[in-house]
DNA sequence: CATCAACCCTGAGAGC
DNA sequence: TGCTCTCAGGGTTGAT
């Protein structure tokens, strides 16, 4: 499912240069990207893929616009237009490609289809049909309440270590609400934690600063490895990426942990599959 | 406020 | 081979 490190990857490539010729397989650096680019019209072929506002309405406001440039904010693409913001969350199982608008057939679960001006379209796929889009004055109206960044040096050391210690809930609870900390999954969640050797049901507000740290650092470090990774390719969205052949943890239960050979247990934890190594994230014994 | 379960969906994988 | 069944999973919503 794409998390931070694959939205990042995205949004990387759909600030590529526009004017780069359309091939079969290219790799991430040579897809075309869509700055620059006016949509022509719209076509929405799943309703309920549009969050804000109704589909006719989205696809109205749409027309004519400019993109004028891409970011990424937590797992969200985040679209600059010539008055409204285009913001697209790819949820579990969401794609985005830019392609030719002819000798290209559309795929199955193609949901929402941006065509262009200039005889390009972006694709917005998504299997599960869990992924949204929205159209909005004010980013702020669905970003506002996001978390800090987690690589994003306004996010200090103390300033994380403060914010943990005021929550009791269990830290991998705590590190995947978005409203803590902006863009963390359940991969990276188990990852960090590992690298980290911090229980997942340990409770956040138990970590005192230096283990706080060392648990940012943690997160920093599997995030950017993702990202120079180009994200992990799982769920059969293959987005080009590899880092799913590098994980600790993340769906190896049974396996042999990387740094010390005890086998990789699976708990649930906020109803999702949690994988950690007992010996080196023993659970704290409270006293 | 914290916690928990249901929900939205599809297809992979298991079981038969 | 081919059918049916179970389940994962991010984020939202509603119940406890």
């Amino acid at each position: 499912m794409p998390e931070l490190p694959e939205v990042e990857t995205i949004a990387r490539s759909l600030r590529n240069a526009p004017n780069l010729a359309f091939s079969p397989s290219p790799g991430l650096n040579k897809r075309p990207g869509v700055i620059g680019r006016t949509v022509a019209d719209v076509q929405v072929n799943w309703q309920r893929s549009v969050a804000e506002p109704d589909a006719p309405t989205f696809c109205e406001r749409l027309s004519g616009q400019t993109i004028a440039a891409v970011k990424r904010r937590a797992k969200f693409l985040v679209f600059q237009l010539d008055g409204d913001w285009l913001l697209i969350h790819l949820r579990m199982s969401g794609d985005i490609r830019v392609e030719p608008r002819s000798g290209v057939p559309l795929q199955a679960h193609d949901r929402v289809i941006f065509n262009f001006k200039d005889g390009a379209r972006m694709v917005f796929n998504d299997t599960r049909k869990f992924g949204r889009v929205w159209l909005v004055e004010d980013p702020d109206s669905i970003l506002g309440c996001l978390g800090p960044e987690p690589l994003s040096t306004a996010l200090t050391p103390e300033v994380f270590s403060r914010s943990l210690l005021q929550q009791k809930r269990a830290v991998k609870t705590v590190l995947m609400d978005q409203k803590f900390l902006a863009g963390m999954g359940n991969i990276y969640t188990d990852e960090a934690l590992h690298l980290a050797r911090i229980h997942p049901l340990e409770r956040a507000s138990s970590l005192e600063p230096g283990r706080a740290e060392g648990l940012l650092s943690a997160i920093r470090e599997v995030l950017e490895e993702g990202i120079r990774r180009n994200g992990a390719s799982i769920d059969w969205v293959y987005r080009g990426g590899d880092f799913q052949n590098y994980f600790r943890v993340y769906q190896r239960t049974g396996e042999n942990c990387p740094d010390c050979g005890t086998k990789i247990e699976r708990i649930v934890v906020s109803q999702r599959g949690t994988h950690f190594c007992p010996t080196c994230q023993p659970p704290m014994i409270k006293g």
